[in-house]
DNA sequence: CCGAAAACCGTACTTCAAGTACAGTGTTTT
DNA sequence: AAAACACTGTACTTGAAGTACGGTTTTCGG
């Protein structure tokens, strides 16, 4: 990596921060610039104004969540055949990585620009929206192979079941960073797995519907 | 409501719209007084600060956010005296709600100061996460009536199960926002609805496990 | 090793919002 | 009639966003 781009992604990774924990409109320019040991000018120089800033946020933020997706249901279809087994497989990864983030997961930037969206030009919100929008459709292709295999149990939309997924995290983000509980995200995470599980896993014969309390 | 309350009212619902447009940092005190009609002056004679402001405009959401499920969830009993029918029926109409609101959900203040936290004092962000804290063991004593007469076909935790409750309510209120789809919100509470019936709802005898397709 | 492009630094400035201070005014209540 | 309430008006300080532009150092291909 070139010295040039070194310094544009401190800052993009410090701006990034900042955004999470205080919002797009209160984060100051002035504070990046000091954390980055860079100054005023050196700023512009990289991004002409606040919007090229959120765009290249936000570009960055949604390659790292693409590889992080491409990380764990790859490695599910890795060690299962079967679809469901592999999204199952993926899920728990994903749990997994979310509980092992050292101080919780920070936030989620498509959030945090959707609470903020005056904020942002067109471009910007186009960003969020195709990005949502592709990964729904990735779950959704996920879940039409599932359903080929294990017909579901209940009439319910798979498109709603793919978004599901999306607001899980996020709402799960939300509520680990208020109850400062990293946890909460990954139980919401394995809940998401259960409410896949049954509804396309094949129902065990070895288990009558009334045997299992957890109350 | 004396002309005082009436102005802070007012005060209050213009900041609560601009806080959720636009984040609480970029929302300006000049633009809500210009929208109020009043001047500067007369805002701070209600609120010594914008932590000030805070404060009221989460206390006065979380308030009509009890009114809601109260609202909804009283309903709910009225009508069964099954509390996991009396659950459902409550998530429906919670779903038809969120529906007819005319420009879609104007977001989730919670959501909104957990994304910019480090804009607000301790007591504000205790007010957001005991107020969470208050929806999940609502609903945690409601799944706990429900579990009583129907034991839970998974061995799932049932404290997640109500933390879901919200969590899936606020990703679905981001997903509609972001892509501009009032229905999305409403999909996925009644998604949340099918997850709890399958869990809890006795298996009908006379739909075998593999008769139903949505693919 | 040299020159040009890249990657900055320094200074000065304009604009705008947050918040403070405080004196004054009309209205309502007791 | 007095006091409390609900404001208005003016003036100020502070700080961040963004502009402008000239100067300096670092890097890298030839």
């Amino acid at each position: 990596m070139g010295k040039g781009l070194e310094t544009r992604e401190r800052i993009l990774a410090i701006a990034e921060a900042s955004v999470l924990a205080k919002g797009f409109g209160a984060t100051s320019i002035d504070e990046i610039i000091a954390d980055a040991g860079i100054t005023k000018s050196g700023f512009f120089y990289h991004f002409k104004d606040k919007n090229e800033l959120a765009r290249a946020m936000l570009l960055r933020y949604v390659r790292s969540n693409n590889h992080l997706f491409d990380d764990v249901f790859g490695r599910g279809t890795q060690l299962s055949d079967d679809p469901l087994q592999a999204f199952l497989i993926g899920l728990k990864l994903l749990a997994e990585v979310m509980a092992d983030l050292p101080n919780g997961h920070p936030g989620c930037l498509i959030a945090s620009v959707c609470y903020q969206e005056r904020m942002f030009d067109r471009e910007v919100r186009a960003i969020a929206a195709n990005s949502v929008q592709g990964w729904n459709a990735r779950f959704r292709a996920t879940l039409d192979e599932i359903a080929k295999v294990h017909p579901p149990h209940e009439a319910v939309d798979l498109d709603t079941v793919a978004d599901m997924m999306s607001c899980i995290v996020d709402g799960g983000i939300i509520m680990s960073k208020l109850m400062d509980d990293p946890r909460r995200l990954e139980k919401q995470v394995l809940a998401f797995r259960a409410f896949v599980k049954m509804l396309f896993a094949p129902a065990p014969a070895s288990r009558p519907a009334h045997a299992v309390s957890a109350a």
